[in-house]
RNA sequence: UGGGCUAUCGCCAAGCGGUAAGGCACAGCACUUUGACUGCUGCAUUCGUGGGUUCGAAUCCCGCUAGCCCAGCCA
């Protein structure tokens, strides 16, 4: 039996910890209270007409954290009401990043293309009710007779059909015999209303046009305010979850349900999309960079696309902790993409092998040990989670280590290896600088030392202590590996987009690719593999351009650093 | 200039009439076989703004300002 800890007025450590809900846990709180519900069912209801990001992401695992929260369901489904822009090809890759996500929908994959019966039924009980007809506007009387923001609007010419006429009509509409754009069937709402979305809105179209999955079957199709009440009815939703700019079709959305008949009706409920600074969401932007090839793909690892996002090497888990770090609500806002960089760090901590690797090479020669000497050292894979296990790391007289861990005149605080300085190479022995070797350029080609055999790793040795540790790895052993260092595709400093033509601001060094020096064990890794690369950061095996023992690195973040190298005098 | 929504620390965000949670970022200290991690400390006398109500207001009322969204047969 464990003691409750901090025992102080009754509250245990537990009840100390204030979890703040957000407005949308606190209506769902209240519905389930007043009894206006007595379960939960959400649904993630995506248009098929481009890949998902990470503000999808925010969405999809919203939806799904609440079904799961109040022991309801989630549905995913395909919003596929319009052909003329939906393909059916990214309906693959959205369910590919849901379930990346882990945003399980078991067995409930919808479309709203299911529903076209229902929502044909449902538009002619309109128009039996009255409450619906025949237009037969063009597109530019339609938006005269709609009136502006700040003038009402003027009836339909055709308004007052009777019923029996709209019916007829509306029957030729779904025959085919009606062009596109000729016939729209109309809700009679109110064309003086202050909110535009109430002044008659259309809700269905003629577009003859094969459905990905309806076929040839519709020549008319629903629009968006009257299909979604109706496919989140059928489906039972009770919290209809979207973006604030879907507000102002909240009246529209209550009506289509009311006049639609629907029991139980479910409730619309918006949020703040979110924003990640100085990062390109727009998909015309990406598909530029696609086409002029700055980018390598809509799942370039410097993308937010929920495939680039991956490919970079984020887990499912990190964006789940950035996304519930972030919070939600009504405000418009845009987090800082050091948030992002936090939770993958943290998710990785303690989940990464942490690996030699040495980005920006240059040989150190221990004079003293023996050419044709060779040790296995054994290592933890993570000191923080001994459970990680150990592996055997070569050792021998000629290294790699970093360029940036030696200077031959070193500023002040400066903690690595200088000619006199004595550093710990990590896991392995104590060695001190005695000099380097030089190229006519004054470029430093080696670095030379001497190591003590009696201050090996995990020998006890502690007759004295150094200030700096830095890594290695053997240079007859070490593989060849390319590695890509990213930092963000634009401009921090202009920001995001050239305020004169539109353009992006690119940064001309968002992608640096280099040779490195891997410890040998980092041959035998397949795509996906995450590792911490001692000293540089989390690194993720690139899924398209690896190959079998030849690995290709991606740099997902860097550690954290206050150390700052001071400028060379 | 119609309607809807929003304004709390550099960035997110709690707060719902009883006297400003938390996270990220940042800074300092300690620890350290990663200048990482971890631990500790600091970081809004003030909630867009001006009034009012109240013993008491970020919270209620009135006015103002700023930002976002809406005039697709897109979603």
């Amino acid at each position: 039996m464990e003691e409750p800890k901090n025992l102080v007025n009754g509250e245990t450590e537990e009840d100390n910890t204030v979890v703040s809900r957000n407005f949308i846990e606190n209506a769902i709180d209240k519905d389930l209270e007043e009894g206006v519900y007595d379960h939960v069912q959400t649904r993630f209801p995506p248009e098929p007409n481009g890949f998902l990001h990470i503000g999808h992401a925010k969405s999809i695992l919203l939806n799904y954290g609440l079904a799961k929260e109040y022991n309801g369901k989630f549905n995913m489904r395909f919003d596929d009401t319009n052909p003329t822009k939906e393909r059916s090809e990214f309906m693959d890759s959205i369910i590919k990043d849901v379930q990346w996500l882990g945003a399980d929908y078991e067995d409930r994959l919808f479309h709203a293309s299911d529903y076209f019966d229902t929502m044909y039924e449902k538009a002619v009980l309109l128009i039996k009710k009255g409450k619906a007809y025949i237009s037969e506007l063009t597109s530019d009387e339609m938006r005269e007779y709609r009136g502006t923001l700040t003038e009402p609007g003027k009836n339909d010419p055709n308004r007052d059909r009777s019923v029996e006429e709209n019916l007829r009509l509306f029957e030729e509409m779904k025959s085919g015999k009606v062009e596109d754009g000729k016939m729209t069937l109309r809700a009679k709402i109110d064309m003086s209303s202050p909110n535009i979305n109430m002044r008659d809105p259309i809700i269905y179209r003629v577009a003859h046009m094969t459905h990905a999955r309806t076929g040839d079957k519709w020549c008319i199709y629903p629009m968006y305010d009257f299909a979604h009440p109706i496919e989140d009815a059928i489906e039972g939703i009770t919290h209809s979850i979207c973006t604030l700019e879907f507000e102002d079709h909240r009246p529209l959305y209550d009506w289509v349900v009311r006049e639609c008949e629907f029991e139980n009706p479910p409730r619309q409920i918006e949020f703040a999309k979110m924003y990640l600074t100085n990062v390109v969401t727009g998909k015309r932007y990406i598909k530029k960079l696609v086409e002029d090839g700055v980018v390598d793909g809509w799942d370039d690892p410097r993308l937010v696309t929920i495939a680039s996002l991956r490919r970079r090497g984020f887990t499912p888990e990190s964006i789940k902790m950035f996304v519930e770090l972030c919070g939600v609500s009504k405000a418009n806002s845009s987090a800082e993409y050091a948030m992002l960089e936090y939770c993958i760090r943290e998710d990785l901590k303690l989940k990464a092998k942490r690996m030699m690797a040495i980005l920006d090479p240059v040989k150190l020669v221990i004079d003293n040990y023996p050419e044709d000497q060779e040790e296995y050292l054994e290592i933890e894979n993570n000191k923080e989670v001994p459970e990680m296990g150990t592996r055997k790391l070569p050792f021998c007289k000629e290294l790699y280590i970093e360029r940036d861990d030696f200077m031959e005149e070193p500023p002040k605080k400066y903690f690595r290896l200088f000619p006199g300085n004595e550093v710990r190479l990590m896991n392995a022995y104590f060695v001190t600088c005695t000099g380097c070797v030089k190229d006519e350029n004054g470029v430093v080609t080696e670095v030379h030392c001497t190591y003590d055999p009696e201050t090996k790793s995990g020998s006890g040795f502690n007759a004295r202590k150094v200030k700096g540790t830095i890594h290695w790895v053997s240079a007859r052993h070490a593989i060849d590996s390319e590695v890509r260092l990213y930092e963000n595709l634009v401009d921090e400093e202009k920001g995001v987009y050239n305020k004169e033509d539109g353009s992006l601001n690119l940064n001309p060094n968002s992608i640096k690719v280099i040779n490195a020096k891997l410890e040998p064990e980092l041959a035998n890794v397949k795509e996906y593999d995450k590792f911490q690369f001692v000293r540089n950061g989390f690194f993720c095996v690139d899924c398209k351009d690896s190959k079998p023992g030849k690995p290709v690195f991606n740099r997902i973040v860097s550690l954290k650093s206050s150390f700052v190298l001071p400028k060379k005098s």
